[in-house]
DNA sequence: GTCTATATTATGATAGAC
DNA sequence: GTCTATCATAATATAGAC
């Protein structure tokens, strides 16, 4: 059978559609994304979360089956871009010092918080009671990623570079140092008088950060850590 | 005019009454700060508060005005609580060396917020957006309470025992550090094994956390910290 | 896939009896 | 102060037209 004239047509007139479908999922994701980190999962209407896509909040039916299926989506695209993001910075330093990965790694942690805090506020509310969908981002996505900092930090610590302590102790107050704030910015703003989203402050944070957890390697050497590449 | 007799016995169940009465509102606060901690002011319903508090939901609009005010009763409680309970722990602490006192009251920190993380979770939502509210809180309770550790990590930093750094952007590094591991500590549970509440694990804890900003003051003394109080 | 219309339930707030 | 009854609105979800 031979493919009618129509069908050309009708080809690709689905692709229009399909491409269609798939943005407005995505900017219903978007929105999502946004409304979750700031009110959580039972604040937020999925009409308020349309709006803001700018379709019906019928669509969130159809494209998530519900409330519940776009909390899902969202959590996955944040939590997964996240990890990939630094699954591939990793992949990049094959073959550079552990210490250096760690140090590298970290630091991209912070400005990632810093460039998107709403990961953390997303975690903080999914990650404050036990659930199912907590269970399975930690399978899927966290679980290994923390295995992998702590693989980092075991190593950094037999050489001397980072404080002592259980690596996955240690990787948790590394992560409430880094990210407390910037999750609390208009509170920190009224203390410190200056955004901690300014330029400026993000590099002291880094550094900041950094120095309360590396070591120099040697007692014989300053205390000054080496300078820190800016460049990805 | 003399008071009839039944004056006595009315007075008496005025008094119970105006107990009672304290009693609901108190129970509608404390089901509250549970709620509100967990879910964010929004997410929050204030059916659900009343039914956990024993009550009906006409009681809150009697008691606080409605949602918010009720929402504004469970900020001053909780705050006030905690930067009193810190200003008493100061005072004891007079005459006492400075460094010992911003030691102790860290550590003091650490456990309050092990015992009760519903603090870091209200602020976690009240201070993630500028609001009247937060600008009241800071106002009123915890700017002082910020000037008050930013003064004493100075002090520290001057004899040499706590690291270097703006001193409120450290705070918020300890704060952050020191409570993230408590606020998330289901997905802790899952990365380490064990709780964050256990007793030993808070004991580790907070030795972990003032590792990190307190200093050996001197180069040749060992690296060992002294042994921290552990009453009151 | 997207829209309109609608069913059902939940929520915040109020009025009035006791 | 506390209760019952009720209202107006907002939310999730579904059915069916296009």
């Amino acid at each position: 059978m031979e493919a009618p004239a129509t069908d050309r047509k009708g080809a690709q007139r689905v692709r229009k559609e399909q491409q269609r479908a798939i943005e407005t999922r995505e900017r219903i994701i978007d929105a999502a994304i946004e409304e979750f980190a700031r009110h959580g999962f039972e604040g937020v209407s999925t009409r308020s979360v349309s709006i803001n896509a700018g379709t019906r909040h019928t669509l969130v039916t159809y494209h998530f089956e519900g409330k519940e299926g776009l909390w899902y989506a969202v959590m996955d695209r944040v939590v997964r871009s996240f990890t990939t993001q630094q699954q591939e910075r990793l992949e990049g330093l094959r073959g550079v010092d552990e210490v250096v990965q760690l140090r590298l790694l970290l630091e991209e942690f912070v400005r990632y918080s810093a460039r998107d805090p709403r990961l953390h506020k997303l975690m903080s509310h999914a990650a404050s009671e036990a659930s199912p969908q907590l269970e399975r981002m930690m399978a899927e996505y966290l679980g290994s990623y923390f295995k992998m900092i702590a693989r980092l930090i075991k190593a950094a610590q037999v050489k001397g570079a980072f404080v002592a302590g259980d690596p996955n102790h240690l990787h948790y107050l590394f992560i409430g140092a880094a990210t407390r704030i910037f999750m609390q910015s208009p509170e920190v703003n009224r203390v410190m008088g200056e955004s901690p989203f300014d330029p400026g402050f993000i590099d002291r944070h880094v550094a900041a950060c950094l120095d309360l957890f590396f070591k120099a390697p040697e007692a014989g050497k300053a205390m000054k850590r080496p300078p820190r590449s800016k460049a990805q």
